[in-house]
DNA sequence: CAATCTTAGTGTAAGATTTACACTATTATG
DNA sequence: CATAATAGTGTAAATCTTACACTAAGATTG
């Protein structure tokens, strides 16, 4: 019987987050390996995403890994893809990243990716990393990133259109209290599509997981809007 | 710097095939390894599923597996979803087969499931297998297979079920032509859903990649029905 | 406190799509 | 040539979608 070599696997994640600003993309810039001058290391940004251990889940090996390098916690999170192409972490520009970083840099992994969402207003927008700094990028200024770091980023948008309107994972994005506006919004941004306001909310009122409460917006310089939150008993109707 | 243990890497096919009869999963029914009287090893059905190789890609390495188990070649096959509980092979039914072909049949394994789709007219419908022997089993009548075979075939249910409509994979599982009344019936059956027939029909006529062919149905013992078939040029739009 | 700025919030009519529904047509068979 | 079996077809009502423009509420400024 032939033996099988053993492989590396990791979970990347795409985590996206979204204000009044836009949608963001949570990156983390490479930073030198300290005491290392010989090697010169092409700085670059990357996915959140590290291996796995032994005896953990994959979804658990997920939450982990995103809390260990940027601090979030507790946010959705959703497997959309697996990446084994032989090659994907063997350029020229990933080599010496991995050699400062791995006791096999040579090795092949086979990566789990998964796509998170987040309220930017209800999480700390800018969390730290021990591995580099960390940061939100605008989708559409996302450069050339580690790896297959942009197919795999390109996957998860993939993944966010097609489940925004069949999976309710809206709120997942929104602070708890938000106005129409906002939820139109924050649909134009991820399917880049302009919505009529007066049928867009003709549409929102016939979903009975979005209430409206009996509270206005506070603080803007304009007609306040009334409030709205998701009914989570109803999320999955 | 954390020292991180390999891990071993399968891909599982779950391939539906359809006919007029309804729709069937491929599974391969174990068979007990010769000259080894002492173990007990109870006898399960299984996905067709495999290690892969150490500088295959995953949909290769999913090609060839299948393939090798079941001969069959060429088809639709598409990722849908990695499992890696860390105990999913580690059940007690699981143990004694695991033991008598693996070398490190404790070694925890993900697995990266696709599903696979097929004409069982075009294709020979009992492939042979050296693994055990390979049979069509209806969708309604799958029993209890080894380790998780039954989460990754409902998920490929689910997968198959949101990709039928939105990613013309029809002709897939259809006969290279084939009647309305058969596709029909495909979506009856995969959506476990009634059509009409006329409006159906309808539907089916605003779709510019099912093409009318100057061909009738042969051999039937009733009113010949046209026969169609998909126009690959136009699949994608 | 009046004017202005800014976004919130609302209804209707035309067009398009979806639904429900029943009979005639064609071939093979006995 | 009668029967059995499935193919194939149209229309009207209901529903859903689309396009479109003004008034309302609060904050700010002069």
């Amino acid at each position: 019987m032939q033996e099988i070599a053993p492989l590396h696997i990791s979970v990347d994640c795409v985590v996206f987050g979204y204000d009044d600003d836009g949608l963001k993309v949570l990156l983390i810039h490479q930073r030198a390996p300290e005491g290392q001058g010989n090697t010169r290391i092409p700085i670059q940004s990357q996915l959140p995403g590290d291996l796995i251990l032994l005896d953990e889940g994959l979804n658990d090996s997920a939450a982990r890994v995103l809390f260990e390098l940027t601090q979030l916690n507790g946010i959705y999170l959703k497997q959309f893809h697996a990446f084994g192409d032989p090659l994907r972490v063997h350029q020229a520009k990933d080599r010496a990243w991995l050699q400062s970083l791995r006791t096999h840099p040579d090795q092949r992994v086979i990566t789990v990716a998964y796509f998170g969402l987040v309220s930017l207003q209800d999480h700390q927008p800018q969390p730290a990393s021990f591995a580099g700094s960390v940061e939100w990028v605008d989708l559409h200024e996302v450069g050339p990133l580690a790896f297959d770091h942009n197919d795999i980023l390109n996957g998860a948008v993939v993944a966010l259109r097609e489940q925004l309107e069949s999976h309710h994972i809206s709120f997942e994005l929104l602070p708890k209290k938000f106005t129409l506006s906002q939820l139109q919004g924050l649909y134009e941004i991820v399917l880049d599509k302009k919505f009529d306001k007066r049928n867009f909310r003709k549409t929102v009122k016939r979903m009975s997981h979005v209430i409206p409460l009996d509270e206005k917006q506070q603080g803007v310089m304009h007609k306040p809007a009334q409030l709205f939150s998701f009914n989570p008993e109803q999320l999955n109707t």
